[in-house]
DNA sequence: AACTATTTTGCAACATTGTTGCATTGTATT
DNA sequence: AATACAATGCAACAATGTTGCAAAATAGTT
């Protein structure tokens, strides 16, 4: 995994640090998407609040994580596919965040459907955000 | 509209304060979403911070206003149809934000499309958050 | 392996955004 | 008009995000 993560810092030009790789590392590791806050949290103190921002704004310029839009006023950011670069992103999936546990998770393979915009609007990027229930909460 | 502002807010069991009046009025007036920063700003210094934030909680409890996620940490908020109440929404409607000028359009006539969602997952609600060029901007 | 240019980090200080407790003021009801 | 209740403003605080700059780490070159 190692491997991949410093890959992956290669192929956007990054320099190779502790914090990119540990961030990276974080978010290969969740199974959903992360906040500012749970990377402070879970990277124990080992960085400055700053640089966590600052690694997340390189990410997201870099294209390698986007951001998930929320009504709770945390940004979650979540690793991106391969085909996003240079700040161009490409995620028009569904994420759905689970009222239980809390869990954001990117629904890669739910298509998100054309939709019929009003004359003049013309869509960049589309964003489905769905909250309910997720399976693992559903089951227990 | 004054009427229309006090019939709303005696409906929904509220006593009619100054601030309550003024803020459901900036509501009626923007042709978008609103954020705190915005009601902050066009009410002109009015009202104490705080108070404009326990309004807008309360109406949103009550259904009058409904929060649009965003990408950019700041809530926007926007008047519900008439069949939100209680907490209770029913807003499964499009959110346009317009990259070039920053409004938040509530497309309430564009509907969300049914999702497959994978197993076990129980959608409660689906938000659409599209971005791009607004009618307005396009044409211009 | 050492040197150097460049980038990244950590710190400090600050700005913005959101929350809570409590005395004062305003609203609704009798 | 008097009372009970709710809402407001103030102060203080907590959390979140930003900026400038010196110190440290990285990458490329010799």
């Amino acid at each position: 995994m190692q491997q991949t993560i410093i890959d992956t810092l290669k192929r956007n030009q990054l320099s190779i640090t502790d914090s990119r790789k540990k961030i990276l590392e974080l978010f290969a590791k969740a199974n959903g998407a992360l906040a500012h806050f749970d990377i402070e949290h879970q990277s124990g103190a080992e960085f400055d609040r700053v640089t966590i921002y600052r690694t997340l704004q390189t990410f997201v310029e870099k294209g390698i994580i986007h951001t998930i839009p929320s009504a709770d006023n945390s940004i979650r950011y979540a690793l991106c596919k391969e085909d996003c670069a240079g700040g161009h992103h490409h995620d028009d999936h569904v994420h759905f965040m689970c009222d239980s546990c809390g869990t954001t998770y990117c629904l890669d393979h739910v298509n998100v459907p054309q939709l019929d915009l009003p004359k003049g609007f013309r869509a960049v990027q589309t964003d489905v955000v769905v909250s309910g229930v997720c399976s693992k909460c559903a089951g227990a």
